[in-house]
DNA sequence: TTTCTTGCAAAACATTTGCAAATCG
DNA sequence: CGATTTGCAAATGTTTTGCAAGAAA
């Protein structure tokens, strides 16, 4: 069943970037830092690699609002929070309280799988930078 | 201060369809209800309305994930339930329990101006088609 | 007139797709 | 060999932009 893991090195080299970066890199951040590594791969192959990474469970594909995929190697549950000056991008670990999945499950009738919170704000640096 | 608003008859005819659209729609929507009402107006305008909009705070944009924006009417705090399998989207009212946003300022040394949860589960109707 | 708004087309951007060539098993 | 993956380029979908023409103040 479990189909086994084809990590060519174009998924591998992405998967490691992916892994080891602290923003959350869009796609086209990765073809910078594959640049940087002396690669250079398709865009198509970028996002299929990526594709293929997500849908293997090795990373989650974020969508917080902006207009590019952000790709993200951390895959314990956790949500993101965005800093609205400098776009910075930092996890969340906090849950939120339990019962709230349940409250909405008899509110609205549906069958809840999963829920992503996007919080947005001032990071600690912009606020020491005064603003 | 508060500029006063100018309301043309793109942007009013807009905001009405927002208002009264009972399922977000996106700004390809908007196009095809103008198009039902006998209007025809620019994409160009439509965004342009849309954003102005948004700024005068008549109506809000959501981002959820899917590739296009969805429009809101309704301003009222609260959260989005998203159908997995039909797409629809439903607004949810019951809002997370109070502490969790403090909390998350702990952790991260953010300042937190705004958060949004988008659930994703299986609609009341979905569910009964046996899926 | 001066300012704002519209319409249209082109550009920008992120992502997907089709297909031939290369690679893997 | 057959199956999968890559590279490239073209196509797609969404949104923005530039600019000339039109409407409003």
């Amino acid at each position: 069943m479990s189909s086994k893991l084809n990590l060519t090195v174009q998924r591998e080299t992405i998967y490691d970037i992916v892994k080891n970066s602290i923003n959350h890199p869009t796609a086209a951040d990765i073809m910078d830092a594959l640049r940087e590594r002396g690669h250079q791969f398709a865009y198509g192959t970028v996002y299929n690699s990526l594709k293929y990474l997500t849908d293997a469970g090795l990373i989650r594909e974020l969508k917080l609002g902006d207009s590019a995929s952000r790709y993200d190697g951390q895959l314990s549950d956790h949500n993101h929070i965005i800093c609205r000056v400098c776009g910075r991008v930092d996890e969340v670990f906090a849950t939120p309280p339990d019962p709230w999945a349940g409250t909405v499950e008899r509110e609205t009738g549906y069958k809840i799988q999963n829920h992503q919170t996007v919080f947005t704000g001032i990071c600690p640096s912009c606020q020491a930078e005064g603003r």
